[in-house]
DNA sequence: TTAACATTTAGCTAAATCTCTAAATAAAGA
DNA sequence: TCTTTATTTAGAGATTTAGCTAAATGTTAA
């Protein structure tokens, strides 16, 4: 996954509330969907972009699905913002 | 600007190369537009949604327009990361 | 002032995105 | 098995986006 799908995921103001929501526990799509105004399926579509982005994990619990944060992603474009700042820890 | 903007300024290959080409040195709008197979045009617009986000500045020089990196904004966005990680850094 | 250069703005098209409703899939319980 | 619950997938409509060309703006130089 490059780059551009992890910026692209994190520029949709839903998603970044769901990244939030799973900083500490982890939850499954209903209870996401619960925290906002929008479909199930609208909830799941934002998923689906955030795991292909690499941003979060998923796991099949009965009929549950659970999801959790992955920040290994973010340290990619953490780097990037450092390298940009001229930070040399980012730059190696 | 929110966050939103400033994610999806980022999105895009064409601006994050721009903000690269930045990074030591100030270049006109044509200088930069010199890097990429595309319009002047089609740069122009890049440039004015990289910098309604507030990641780089412009300034008049007789008929060029110079354009500077501005990381003010990236401290935002790198805290909001941090916080996300769990780092307590980037809580407060 | 006129011509040339640098850059932006406006208007267009094609492709992508977000949301919805309806239908499909999968597991749990009666 | 049949029904209910949890979630995803598919398809449609509205909006946004990236790129183009053409026109407009502003500056320098002849």
């Amino acid at each position: 996954m490059a780059f551009g799908d992890t910026f692209k995921a994190l520029s949709d103001p839903t998603r970044r509330e769901i990244l939030v929501l799973l900083r500490h526990e982890r939850l499954s799509a209903g209870e996401i969907g619960a925290h906002f105004d929008m479909t199930g399926a609208s909830i799941s579509r934002h998923l689906s972009i955030l795991k292909a982005a690499g941003l979060i994990d998923d796991e099949k619990v009965g009929k549950y699905i659970y999801y959790t944060l992955n920040t290994t992603v973010m340290d990619d474009i953490l780097n990037w913002i450092l390298l940009l700042k001229g930070d040399t820890e980012g730059e190696k």
